[in-house]
DNA sequence: CGCCGAGTTGAACTGAATCAAGAAACGTGG
DNA sequence: CCACGTTTCTTGATTCAGTTCAACTCGGCG
């Protein structure tokens, strides 16, 4: 729960009063790893906060999955094209690790839009922060190779190389599992070349 | 100033006192075809509605111009990111064809928020509008080839072919204008094919 | 009339897909 | 805690879509 006050106060003002009644709506939950939260198809009813663990968006599908992105500790998250229209998601979210959400339904959530002055504000930075973000992935998907992709998403994310299986860095990344492996191998190619030199 | 009444109405329910505040800052203007509206690195100060014409979206580079989207008649557009922040925009916009505009200033923007029920409204619908837009290209440009998108764009827009040059829709493509050059041909010869049959 | 940018077409090349097979890692039951 | 089977990852060979470089055509405009 301090984590996300921390991740309001480096964002934003916010007052006592208004933090109060935010987070008293807001409940813990806890789920294993590989574990299915929303179903693809089922309404997303909460805006929810990784307090630890990680996460995978993706649309299911027989023959290649599609991995949209992954969601870290110390963020928040949420099927949004379903929250916001409380219509069924597209997407399928999954734990990679253990993980542990706080999380606030979304009737709750109506309820600090009214009662706060933060309410709106919050709103609008998030979709802010969802566009901004996709609108750097169109780009990148429209210039980068894949190889730049991937070794621009390990300079950010070091830590997911350990995390998340190769398939679904690869899908996300939009190459098959070979390709990726491939540019894996003609990156760890270099980095000893250079090490030798 | 009509067809923003009908826009509005065919999405939600406005009430006549919310429309009125709301079209009384609206203003008229014009541009000819080929006219920079919005310079990459100024700011976007404004909402803007396009009544005739046809506007782009592009990052604007020594060699690749990228092209991001087209906006047609009938559609609000703004360079959100600047809107939104009031920074520099990343985009410039430009028309391809005369064009007319019917625009609300940022700040009369923010009047309309704080004097009407509707302005939350809107700025969250817009969002989600282009939220869902942006997913769905982003799905696109991972799974599908650059004839798919091509022919899908024709589908959806076939007025297309007839306004923009074709290198502006390679770029937006994803593909160089040779490439969708020889894509053209590739479709043309299947509806010969076709016809023949 | 001649020029220039836009579009087309050809040839060589390249990054990634596909098909296929083997190696490594992982979890589950005994 | 090991043994087995299943998934995940790697590697090779072939094919394909799209890039790059280059030459040529066409239509508009000074």
């Amino acid at each position: 729960m301090l984590q996300i006050r921390k991740y309001f106060e480096e964002r934003f003002a916010i007052s006592e009063e208004d933090w109060n009644i935010f987070s008293s709506k807001l409940h813990q939950i806890e789920f294993p790893k590989n574990h299915v939260i929303l179903k693809a198809g089922d309404t997303e009813h909460y805006l929810s906060f990784i307090e630890k663990g990680l996460i995978r968006f993706y649309i299911p599908q027989e023959e290649k999955e599609l991995t949209f992105t992954f969601i870290f500790e110390n963020n928040f998250y949420s099927a949004y094209d379903s929250f916001l229209t409380q219509q069924p998601s597209v997407y399928q979210v999954e734990t990679l690790a253990p993980t542990i959400l706080w999380r606030i339904h979304y009737n709750d959530l109506q309820e600090v839009y009214k009662e706060t002055q933060i309410g709106n504000f919050i709103g609008r930075m998030a979709s802010e922060e969802l566009f901004l973000k996709k609108s750097k992935r169109e780009l990148s998907l429209l210039v980068d190779s894949a190889e730049k992709r991937y070794a621009e998403l390990l300079a950010e994310k070091p830590e997911l190389i350990q995390h998340i299986p190769l398939k679904y860095l690869a899908s996300y990344i939009g190459v098959t599992p070979q390709a990726l492996s491939r540019i894996r191998a003609r990156i760890a190619k270099k980095s000893n070349w250079r090490k030798a030199h």
